[in-house]
RNA sequence: GGCUGGGUAGCUCAGCUGGUUAGAGCGCACGACUCAUAAUCGUGAGGUCGGGAGUUCAAGUCUCCCCCCCGCCA
């Protein structure tokens, strides 16, 4: 038994996430854990929200509301929606938590101490009557660039020119409209990455078990060469910024920046984990307390790569501690809404709540698993979302489980009959069932998640193949006994069926396990393909399952289109 | 304009460090079956791997140039 550590990487506060975030790291996290666990591993999946940085501000003031509480508001909202879509975190946290504040600060004098944080003095924009230092994206004015009037301190929306607030023309304040402005020398701390380059260099050469593109991402980085990044910012949401616990002179109304303090969120989410549970976190996180021997497993959308192969590290390698650093990174690229990007405001894509709406999650978290973006991006259409949905859950799948289950039970009324000698079917049936589970598995420990959905719909469509070769219905009217067999043959493998389908498709698999009086947790199936097709033995009862999956119609298609957007 | 990532059968995608007749699913055509959600099973037709040049005994797979798409940034 291993223990496995699993992270997704953590989704934003401000808002319901759409399908691609799901698709590229919560779910097939999920997938993953749920797999481990089934093969009997100690498995601790961790998520949280995201809830620091200017983005949670602005959208609490859009809101209307004070930040904690939206935060509050909205981690409640993703917690639950994450749990409708079958998410099983061991823990769910919040990057808002005391337990954070108090490991960022911890990491920050560390590395402080480390030589690894220099304070240095920028020159910033300050509100006098905000009262406070106004932060890029707080300062508006005119571009000097192309004379825009509502540039952003960032960049300009006109003519796209990344800015220096302190630039602007007739600036003033994005909070309250103050023109009464000035430019005032400020405080903030560094992280010198520059002098932790060939350390993480290094690192990565060392690192297996990351897709390629995620390692090239990471050295394009380090080949650019690394920068001193500014991890303060001038906000009250946040982190405060610490020196030996206590507050730092100058930066009173400083917080960390969002970037620094998120990826610890992933330790101490565990650490909120260990105080709810009784669990020990470091034995999680820490090598000299027990965490040598975990796996740990990133989530990740390509996206974020960067930041868990060069800055987190840089966090945790400087720190000279023995933290648990990544093993398996898997990275996944884009899904687009039809070959475009997910666009909230131009009315395209689906968000996790609108799918719950439509369908339940198993549809979603089949199609996003078998078709996600894993080697490169991919496309979601409704066409193609109805076509592989109604194919292989409702026609390969839901068929292959309902034509079984029904005909047992009007023959044999429901009860799995003995009898018949097996033959070319079974031997055929067993060596197909024993390459298949070897396949789905090997896919999964490598996290080839396509891969992985694929082999478990050749299973399935190997039932349907089995059941074409040996004839029950026609065996029926001549010799019981040999339809017996195929009976009974068939319904061992609608549970092999439902036990690898669980990872991918927890509900449905549960619905068939419920339908063969096989209620609670089944474990992978173990011994030779004979046992695992005869572990079912006559005089059990079942009843046939309510229909799996109802086809996703046209005129739904339709619908959904007209509301959702489609084709450009 | 710069920088990633792409451009492989009608569609969506696999093809690791170059090596037998380039793969899968869907769709399509034909055949079989009737237990089943008009589902299933079998067979088959489909690709000069974006274009050009080069390296090599051998390139979808490496190098260079060009074209196009998505995304990020300027």
């Amino acid at each position: 038994m291993a223990r496995i550590l699993i992270t997704s990487a953590l989704p934003y506060i401000n808002g319901v996430k759409h399908l691609g975030n799901l698709a590229g790291s919560m779910l097939p996290a999920d997938v993953y854990a749920r797999f481990m666990r089934l093969q009997g591993h100690d498995v601790l999946a961790i998520c949280a929200t995201d809830e620091h940085g200017t983005p949670a501000e602005l959208a609490a003031a859009a809101a209307g509301q004070d930040v904690r509480a939206y935060c509050d508001e909205q981690h409640e909202i993703q917690k639950s929606i994450g749990e409708q879509f079958g998410l099983s975190w061991d823990y769910f946290g919040r990057t808002s938590s005391p337990q954070n504040a108090e490991l960022t600060q911890h990491f920050a004098e560390t590395l402080e101490k480390n030589g690894l944080i220099a304070e240095v003095v920028e020159q910033q924009v300050y509100s006098i009557d905000d009262g406070r230092f106004l932060p890029d994206r707080y300062v508006e004015g005119t571009c000097p660039n192309c004379g825009f009037e509502k540039a952003r301190g960032d960049q300009c929306d006109n003519c796209g020119k990344l800015l220096d607030p302190i630039e602007l023309i007739e600036p003033y304040s994005a909070v309250s409209g103050s023109k009464n402005l000035e430019v005032r020398d400020t405080k903030h701390l560094q992280l010198k990455q520059t002098v932790m380059e060939e350390r993480i260099r290094a690192w990565v050469d060392g690192a297996d078990g990351w897709p390629s593109f995620a390692k090239s991402i990471a050295y394009k980085w380090l080949d650019e060469g690394l920068r001193d990044r500014t991890i303060t910012r001038d906000l009250k949401w946040g982190v405060p910024v610490t020196k030996d616990g206590q507050p730092r002179e100058g930066f009173e109304d400083k917080v960390f920046y969002v970037w620094f303090d998120a990826p610890i969120g992933y330790i101490s989410a565990t650490r909120e984990w260990a105080e709810e549970t009784g669990g020990d976190w470091e034995s999680w996180w820490r090598t000299d307390k027990g965490a040598d021997d975990v796996r740990y497993v990133e989530f990740m959308g390509k996206d974020n790569v960067a930041f868990h192969t060069v800055s987190f590290p840089a966090t945790l390698l400087g720190s000279e501690e023995p933290w648990k650093t990544v093993d398996a990174l898997k990275a996944f690229n884009w899904l687009t809404w039809y070959g475009g990007k997910f666009s909230t405001s131009n009315k395209r894509g689906v968000f996790m709540d609108q799918a719950l709406e439509l369908l339940p999650a198993d549809y979603w978290r089949w199609y996003l698993t078998a078709y996600g973006p894993e080697g490169s991006d991919a496309q979601f259409t409704w066409d193609h979302f109805q076509s592989s949905v109604n194919k292989d859950l409702a026609d390969v799948l839901g068929n292959f489980v309902n034509r079984i289950l029904k005909f047992g039970a009007s023959r044999f009324d429901g009860v799995i009959p003995e009898g018949g000698t097996p033959g070319e079917a079974e031997a055929w049936l067993e060596s197909e069932v024993s390459t298949r589970l070897a396949n789905i598995a090997s896919h999964y420990e490598a996290m080839e998640f396509r891969k992985a959905a694929a082999e478990t719909r050749a299973l399935w469509a190997a039932g349907n193949e089995y059941l074409t070769r040996a004839e029950p219905w026609v065996h029926f009217k001549t010799d019981k006994d040999q339809a017996a067999l195929g009976v009974r043959t068939g319904i061992n493998l609608v549970r092999l069926c439902a036990i690898t389908a669980q990872p991918v498709i927890p509900d449905a698999a549960g619905k068939i396990l419920a339908a063969l009086g096989l209620e609670g947790a089944a474990d992978w199936p173990q011994g030779d393909a004979k046992a695992m097709l005869s572990a079912l033995g006559p005089g059990r009862s079942f009843a046939p399952a309510d229909i799996l999956f109802a086809k996703i119609e046209d005129d739904q298609v339709a619908e959904w289109t007209e509301r959702f957007g489609g084709a450009a």
